[in-house]
DNA sequence: CGGCGGTGAAGACATACTGTCTCGTAAAAT
DNA sequence: ATTTTACGAGACAGTATGTCTTCACCGCCG
């Protein structure tokens, strides 16, 4: 019956296959919570406010997520999906490495910079302990250390310190877009991260370093651990 | 008396003057926080927990800070005036400015990466919507923004960024430093940051940004506004 | 020398959040 | 049409929160 008490507090409850539905409900849990972040800090954010932003009864949404940190992760986990859709397809408007490597970097500046305007929410401290590294931005590190290493061979990045290293680097230089107030600061900020990745005069290069050693540095690499040189 | 009760349970209560012993409180409920927010993450921090860990009752932790955000805090402020004073020590170990960046820089550095072992706590993200900037962590910006406005002049940075941007960009780049595993990984990050400060050659200059746009990117700067171009 | 205000610490209380359990009810299967 | 399955909501004990009131200790002054 579709006039039943439940159609009005969630429309279309089950119109469509139930996975749908709980699917829809999470993502809609989620959006509250970033409500919520946005509105009264993360500190303040509780089980019963997300709950009854989202319009569904509390105990219910114990049935979606364990507790608040669960779902600020996995808040955090979409957020960090989108970026990572919209770097692939960054990836692909250019053609040659030097290329793809700066329209990645920019569309990630720019994404830390719109996220400014949103607060600054930054969850990856307050998870547990920090502990493990949220699986996409895992891909999103991945995404960008292959992108160096492309660069790499093709010689326009330097090769005296390993991709993964590098890929830390940019993206943690590049999350300053946040604190910026202006685009063209943005494209400054680019510009500044990738001068540090090219070549540097035979005077700079760092002692090079041991093999051993660059390889321990790959912290998150469970796979390829090749590195030229 | 000295006998007294409550001697035992808070040594030299009353010996020295009451704004000493109230500075020992405050301390010690800040430590205790560090340790429960190293042992059980952040979100699970509550005042009840504090004022247990730090020996106190919980109502006389209310007369010290109004709640768990203030903590958090207060114990962000004195870690990070705590490395105000390395970096400025640091800074004065070595004359020219080429110099005294470097070693402000890599200081910075190595206490982001120990604190990786301390587990990766930055408190700024839940701070209520991370408004105003911590005031020391203004100081720290402030000190590399000057070091690197010395170095402009001198010829060894950039000049075609703002000092503030590039101090930004230095601070955020060497937080990565915190997910690195050797101190060498470390000194390769700081090389690498290093180079994105150096002058780029003619063609990678960035298009000269209009003098009240980088003045306007200079965020949090109220004072002089100088910058040669 | 002994009572007197000042200050800090701790117990008490009403309220809110948490985590879990049980029950009602709608959709789907037989 | 009846049974099965799963979702949603109210209920309950335990805990955290924020405030108020009370108690103990210090220095002061009569």
């Amino acid at each position: 019956m579709f006039g039943s008490a439940y159609t009005k507090q969630m429309p279309k409850l089950w119109n469509e296959t139930i996975d749908a539905h709980r699917r829809a409900v999470r993502d809609a849990a989620l959006d509250a919570t970033a409500a919520l972040v946005a509105e009264h800090g993360m500190l303040s954010v509780t089980m019963s406010r997300i709950a009854e932003a989202t319009g569904i009864g509390r105990a219910t949404l114990y049935k979606y997520f364990p507790d608040v940190e669960a779902i600020l992760a996995a808040w955090h986990e979409r957020q960090v999906t989108e970026h990572l859709e919209r770097l692939s397809t960054a990836r692909e408007r250019a053609d040659h490495p030097a290329g793809r490597l700066h329209a990645v970097l920019e569309a990630y500046a720019l994404i830390s910079h719109q996220r400014h305007g949103h607060h600054g929410t930054e969850p990856a401290a307050l998870l547990h302990q920090g502990r493990h590294i949220s699986q996409a931005h895992q891909q999103l590190h991945d995404l960008v250390r292959d992108l160096i290493a492309e660069s790499v061979r093709h010689g326009s990045v330097r090769d005296d310190v390993a991709a993964g290293e590098l890929a830390d680097y940019c993206l943690h230089a590049l999350s300053a877009a946040g604190a910026l107030a202006s685009e063209a600061a943005v494209r400054r900020l680019v510009a500044v991260t990738l001068a540090g990745l090219r070549p540097p005069a035979e005077a700079d290069t760092v002692p090079a370093a041991a093999d051993e050693e660059a390889a321990a540095a790959e912290q998150h690499a469970h796979r390829h651990r090749r590195h030229a040189h």
